[in-house]
DNA sequence: ATGAAAGCGCTAACAG
DNA sequence: CTGTTAGCGCTTTCAT
């Protein structure tokens, strides 16, 4: 310890260094300054152990480098993830995620977003869970910093990153036709939202531009946390049950997994099965599972240089960017036996 | 739109109330102004959109209302549950948690410590990956701000919420004994944390306290994120295999299903299982499986009384919440019916 | 390139 | 209880 002072502050270390107070933020923050203060300004910060107040930085500077991001769930596997990659992303650039949960709460979302603002977030990444939310569109218009949706489809103008279900889904499917299959099934959730939208529309893609009839095998889970086991068992029960099924979440993937037990079939001899979203239960499931994989890194920088380039650039159109949907093939899938 | 200045500030709102600077301070923070005050300053910021400058108020008054939370990993589902309780708790009290990923990695730890001091964190929440890292240490001793740890025993005083695994394997064991169990086997993870310790040694303290020799049936998978599949089948392979089983996570409870199956045998017919952790996979399985679950609204609510308090008084002795874990019943548990 | 000075928006200390 | 005043620690003019 050198100094006695509760707190080292930069004038501190401005004095130590013999340079003004102007000099050493400017050496601080690499912003113009000779080597000759650079050196010394750098000397004295490290001997008093001085670390910048970031409320006073921000206060100045008029930018927080925070990040607000409001994501439905963390809990969910697929969320978690993307947080990570966003925290990856941001911390290389001396930003910082803050995130919140949605929970599929109106209410919370709003106040979510009335908090980013009065913490002065720089910028916000969300997906909301509900796309036709009123309050939340107001309360997304009335934002004083850009926004960026992710993976949805919201009223107005804004920079989006959205996955392409649609096209990952059709490929899948007609990988699965290619394996022989025609029986082809569908589980996703129910609700009205982008990703499951998207997805039973590549579904129907697949058929139709295949020249085949989009057979009635899509079902849907009563809410995002509901097992579909009952809808999968049904499907499986019927006099023609499908050979191949495409399931959304390792929650579902579970769920269809006991419906093929339960009613005594097995994975792939009898059905094939791809999940989409990749997670340790599918890889190390055996035989392990085929996936649609989201390459989270990359939806991660598309957010980031969205939000950071429209901080510096406010008037710049709309900009919406696209990531792919992998087909990650694995033991799950097979041609198709039955007939 | 009343104003046309860019951004109103509590100046504004304190001339349009007719009051002075301090006064509409005091109002709007409720600290001592009359209902008269009280109430044009409320009218006038209402009027005029006024929101607090979080760095002005932060950089005055020393303290940021935000709590660094640094959990080993955002993408399982008990660090989720946690930072989804905390946020509960805090929000209700004003505060707001800061998430960063230490994904068992020291390096990544102390950053993210040395970031909560830049950001000025009234307070930490932490579950380092490894308790006897020296670099995190130091770094946890020089922290200008009380630290809580979450689950982990670290050295040093520090005011600490530990989860009770001893007790609660302990009594597992014991349920499953009472169930004329006896081959009772336990399967976590390698690595020599306080959970693995505290539930190896409630295991062993079950049997001891029962009189009975304490059997070799305890397997660690290689690590954090391995399958546990090959450990569990071997212990299932053995001439004497076990009759009930307890697993650590929801990721080894799929590993030890599929092993289980792919011996061919049925739980919970021919073994009984118990999951440390509840999931909804866990609830959704069939037959549900019995598990030991966390109040995690519990443990934030004890980890945010104990930081808070400490923000407030840090002369406070070193404490120590415990937290139980509660075994739930469900249909993975029966008697034993094998010899 | 550097120093001096101003002030970001707010709260806290003080006097009345 | 209220108004006045002084900064919190920093960045950013503005001169030089």
């Amino acid at each position: 310890m050198t100094s006695n002072k509760a707190k080292v502050d930069l004038r501190d270390v401005a004095r130590l260094a013999g340079v003004s107070l102007g000099s050493a933020s400017r050496a601080i923050n690499g912003a113009g300054a000779s080597q000759a203060v650079q050196q010394k300004v750098e000397q004295a910060a490290a001997q008093l152990g001085y670390r910048p107040n970031h409320a006073a930085q921000s206060l100045r500077s008029r930018l927080s480098r925070t990040l607000g991001c409001l994501l439905p769930d963390i809990a969910n596997p697929l969320y978690a993830q993307v947080f990570r990659a966003l925290e990856d992303e941001l911390l290389g650039v001396g930003y910082l995620p803050l995130l919140a949960n949605g929970a599929n709460d109106e209410d919370r979302e709003v106040r979510a977003l009335s908090m980013f603002t009065h913490r002065g977030m720089d910028g916000v990444i969300l997906a909301p869970g509900n796309e036709r939310s009123a309050r939340l569109a107001d309360a997304l218009k009335a934002l004083p910093m850009p926004a960026v949706i992710f993976d949805r489809e919201l009223p107005g103008q804004h920079d989006s990153v959205l996955i392409d279900h649609a096209a990952g889904v059709r490929g899948a499917v007609e990988r699965l036709m290619q394996f022989g299959h025609r029986r082809i099934a569908l589980a996703v959730w129910q609700g009205d939202t982008r990703p499951v939208r998207r997805r039973i529309q590549g579904y129907r893609a697949a058929f139709t531009g295949a020249g085949l009839a989009v057979p009635d095998l899509v079902v849907q889970a009563e809410n995002v946390t509901a097992s579909a086991f009952a809808e999968i068992s049904g499907l499986l029960a019927r006099p023609h049950s499908p050979t191949a099924l495409i399931v959304q979440g390792t929650h579902m993937l579970t769920s269809a997994l006991r419906a093929v037990a339960a009613r005594g079939l097995r994975m792939p001899e009898d059905i094939s099965i791809i999940a989409i979203g990749d997670t340790p239960f599918a890889r190390e499931h055996d035989p392990a599972v085929s996936v649609l994989t989201i390459d989270m890194q990359v939806a991660a920088r598309h957010l980031v240089s969205l939000v950071l380039s429209r901080i510096n650039e406010p008037s710049l159109p709309a900009r919406r960017e696209r990531v792919d949907l992998r087909y990650e093939h694995r033991g799950s899938v097979v041609g198709s036996s039955r007939r």
